[in-house]
RNA sequence: CGGGGCGUGGCUCAGCCUGGUAGAGCGCCGCCUUCGGGAGGCGGAUGUCGGAGGUUCGAAUCCUCUCGCCCCGACCA
């Protein structure tokens, strides 16, 4: 391919709408163009991006038993209130109308629309297990679009839709997927981590996400050091050692003006965090509920929500919070509480001794209280989210690190949370009707393009891992225009090395080397070749990896050795 | 939906506070020079100042409404 003639808007200033480097860079590269908030075109050099992607991923899930299919974006509104979900999607569903006043949606996702298909066509066990997949562009009209492709309304997705007669077939399946995600991303040449996830309201049994690790990531998820555990922070858990039994001090209240958080607490009282349990009133399915936590320990409202079994957790309002307990906020502690309210503890608030805690009076604040002998033991739960450096939960050695990831895949076992909804079933050996189970398995297509950018970058530019830069090799003929010699060695090279299977961009345009070569860094490809009077004198090409900063001189056999580290396209 | 910020030429932004009839750099077009890291010179084109209404002799600037975009909090690939 020639640059001349390839649509390559690059931008030399930063876009003021762009804040991640992924965004900035790849609207400065020119791989897309936004259209309005959420809602990206994508350009020559992004679309073979994109299809790069597309393809990794199809090679991977075809090669896995999954067949290619491919549903319609716009649903019709009688699915979606069959299987509930057409009152629980919210606002996130967009809804559309055809002109006989009929309800529509555009695809967020297609359990509905696969659920339908498969139960007209399926009926028999024997036609059992099944796993279809498409890539589809979904719609979700999200609440707050975000960083260009990373968090868009509109965006490109696999999702993979698996159905079974038996558990023990859809875990096979769901082991396949995973191996299956683990390939793609290996291949995609992307640093990731597969964790354990939230299964949601939704409430599947088994559930991972795969998390590409940048520190821009939206999530925070949590990993050993030494095994392979690794979780969601959202359900991360840690191996806490017990406190050495102490002697239990006269319980006393004291006064404390003003003093509403952990901190100045602990202050006044001259102890520390750890020795404070805190009240944190929240509204679980907007009732007041009063959690309690160690002082030092965040409250993770995932957890929480979970151990409540609460459609929607949120915290109170400091008004709410004290007409609910009849205390003010800073004040409010488990014992003797005015009102009888719900109270849920955190197990590791249960293990305090001695501690502080509000008095339900303002200005008042108990210490050296006791679980059991100045208040009933809470009802407990796990309701702290773990912090690095804590012991691993599952191995005896590790401790726990956490790091930040932007969520590119994600696999689940819905199991008959929608074939029971919508009825699907087949007739098992015995000739009995049985209701499916069901797998489901995403990737996110556009975002996996932003997310690797986000790992691979430099200050010149992008640094595409091999498996999906645009074109392979770069060549740049400097002063092609002026120099017949060069432009005809620069045409001979590109053409040698795409019959040799690589794809290759040649800059012939009528641009200064400068601008020639901030081009090439800037959209990323990995081997950069120069051709110019200067390196023809000698008889060789000038060579250039994208990550190093070295120029080798090679002639046409050395350079082919060379790129082959880069796969051939 | 709350909270914060921004809309001025294709891009980045100044001008707005304190109204007086629109500017810089980059980009674009032409010419010259230059020719290995987004060069230099000369000349040129390009603006309903997001939109509507209002105040005023006069509005990019002040007021009201409206639309769009970005950032911070609850969802998800």
């Amino acid at each position: 391919m020639r640059a001349s003639q390839l649509f390559i808007p690059t931008l030399k200033e930063t876009p003021a709408e762009a804040e991640l480097v992924s965004h900035q860079l790849l609207l400065r590269g020119g791989f897309v163009r936004r259209l309005a908030s959420g809602l990206y075109t994508w350009l020559p050099l992004g679309l073979r991006v994109l299809r790069k992607v597309e393809r990794v991923v199809r090679e991977e899930m075809d090669r896995c038993g999954a067949q290619e299919i491919l549903m319609p974006v716009v649903q019709p509104a009688e699915l979606w209130q069959e299987s509930g979900r057409w009152e629980q999607y919210g606002p996130e569903l967009l809804r559309i109308r055809d002109r006989h006043e009929r309800e529509f949606c555009l695809g967020p996702t297609h359990e509905e629309v696969v659920t339908d298909l498969l139960r007209r066509e399926i009926h028999s066990y024997r036609q059992l297990p099944i796993n279809v997949y498409q890539i589809q562009t979904k719609f979700r009209d999200e609440i707050r679009p975000r960083f260009g492709l990373m968090r868009g309304r509109e965006f490109v997705m696999k999702d993979a839709y698996s159905f079974h007669l038996e558990a023990a077939s859809l875990e096979s399946t769901y082991q396949a997927m995973f191996a299956a995600y683990t390939r793609i991303f290996t291949r995609l040449g992307l640093d990731f981590r597969a964790v354990e996830a939230d299964t949601g309201a939704i409430g599947g049994k088994r559930s991972h996400e795969f998390h590409v690790l940048a520190d821009s990531g939206e999530d925070a998820i949590v990993f050993c050091h030494h095994c392979d555990y690794a979780a969601n922070l959202e359900l991360a858990q840690s191996r806490l050692s017990g406190e050495a039994p102490e002697a239990p001090l006269a319980a006393e209240e004291v006064t404390t003006p003003g003093i509403r958080s952990v901190a100045a607490q602990a202050e006044m009282l001259k102890i520390s965090a750890a020795r404070i349990v805190k009240t944190v009133v929240v509204m679980a399915d907007e009732k007041p509920v009063l959690l309690l936590l160690r002082g030092d320990d965040e409250l993770n409202l995932v957890k929480a929500t979970n151990a409540l079994a609460a459609k929607g957790l949120r915290l109170a309002t400091l008004e709410e919070a004290e007409e609910a307990c009849g205390a003010p906020v800073g004040f409010i502690g488990p014992k003797d509480l005015p009102r009888d309210l719900p109270i849920l503890a955190d197990q590791r608030a249960l293990t305090v001794q001695n501690f502080s805690t509000g008095a339900n009076v303002a200005d008042l604040h108990w210490i050296n209280l006791n679980w059991g002998r100045d208040l009933p033991l809470a009802a407990a739960a796990d309701l702290r989210s773990v912090r690095a450096g804590e012991a691993c939960p599952r191995c005896a050695t590790g401790t726990l690190g956490i790091r930040r990831g932007i969520e590119v895949g994600h696999v689940f076992q819905l199991g008959e949370r929608y074939s029971k909804a919508m009825n699907m079933t087949v007739l098992d050996e015995t000739g009995r009707d049985r209701t499916v189970t069901m797998g489901c398995y995403g990737i996110g297509v556009s975002r996996v393009v932003a997310a690797a950018v986000e790992q691979h970058f430099d200050d010149r530019g992008i640094l595409w891992p091999a498996a999906l830069a645009p074109f392979t090799v770069g060549i740049v003929a400097i002063n092609g225009r002026k120099s017949p010699e060069v432009a005809a060695a620069a045409e001979m090279l590109h053409d040698q090395l795409e019959a040799a299977g690589y794809t290759v961009l040649l800059d012939d345009r009528d641009e200064r080397p400068g601008v020639q070569f901030a081009t090439m860094d800037l959209i990323g490809l990995p081997h950069r070749v120069v051709v110019s009077d200067r390196v023809l004198a000698q008889g060789v090409f000038e060579y250039r990896d994208r990550r190093g900063a070295d120029n080798m001189h090679l002639n046409y056999e050395e350079l082919l050795t060379q790129l082959k580290g880069g796969e051939p396209s």
